[in-house]
DNA sequence: CTATTTGTCTATTGATTTAGTAGAGTAACA
DNA sequence: TGTTACTCTACTAAATCAATAGACAAATAG
């Protein structure tokens, strides 16, 4: 299970994704239209403007703006930031490697073998689906209905 | 990441399905062998009893067995029963769905369609790997080094 | 029939993580 | 210079994780 904090900052990602560029939206405003804790999404917002996924702007008509375009932004990344190692065992992490205390030879453990291959299938989904991705059938969507 | 106690599971598992076949092996000699804090182990398999994956025998030469053979015992349903939910959503669980409370309409739930295909995927590993496979690679280099 | 052996079951604990809250502070702008 | 909106640190309640403790129950050997 991906945490709640996870969640919240994908979909803050996808408000920010669907605002006009160059237009800063202010924390208030995604965390009514996403029903997320305002002092919550603080937080998050502030950890994905120190990882460098979006930007701030203070002041009166201050917010946030994704610093890099949606569709270079991956599930992925934004896991790694909020919930950590996308792998299902330390020893099999890219970012945060730690050998299993346990067992010994890693080479011959078939548990690790296995969850290999999931880590594998997972990085393959997550890494290759970005918050355009995410945004786009909802802009279909809405097009359709203006279109109605 | 799985938590240790699913990981103790799985190579308690596959140390009784490499015992040979109708002999019991006792706790105290799977917690040696797997390095296994007893008393932990003692609960792990009594789950796993209880979930009908193994079966045990009480006083001298008691001990535990697998239930069923180790080819019908995949790596997904150990994990279910040690750590829940395979689905990184609760609305995404087959065996513990569950309403996001914040989404409405999952139909349209971008993030919810993200997090199935990564659902889909691991589900793939996990249910097509027994602990059969697990404990065949060991059997492999065990007759290896017996000719050698 | 009783002592030993091995599993059964429930409760408790310390550490960590999760999901927030609280509040003082700082930059930008009008 | 006041208001607005982001910044940063600290705190907390509840849940989960990884064990530990100990009383109990069944099987069996002598």
């Amino acid at each position: 299970m991906i945490t709640q904090k996870a969640k919240y900052a994908l979909r803050a990602l996808t408000v920010l994704a669907a605002a006009d560029d160059g237009e800063p939206v202010m924390i208030s405003d995604i965390a009514a239209q996403q029903k997320i804790p305002k002092k919550f999404l603080e937080q998050i917002l502030l950890d994905l403007k120190h990882q460098g996924i979006v930007v701030s702007r203070r002041g009166k008509s201050g917010g946030y703006l994704l610093l890099k375009p949606a569709d270079m932004i991956t599930f992925g990344e934004v896991l790694r930031i909020i919930d950590g190692p996308i792998a299902p065992l330390p020893c099999l992490s890219i970012t945060a490697y730690r050998k299993c205390d346990d067992c010994d030879g890693e080479q011959n453990c078939e548990i690790r073998h296995v969850f290999a291959k999931v880590a594998d299938a997972t990085r393959k989904v997550l890494f290759s689906t970005t918050i355009a991705d995410a945004v786009a059938p909802a802009k279909v969507a809405e097009v359709t209905r203006l279109l109605a």
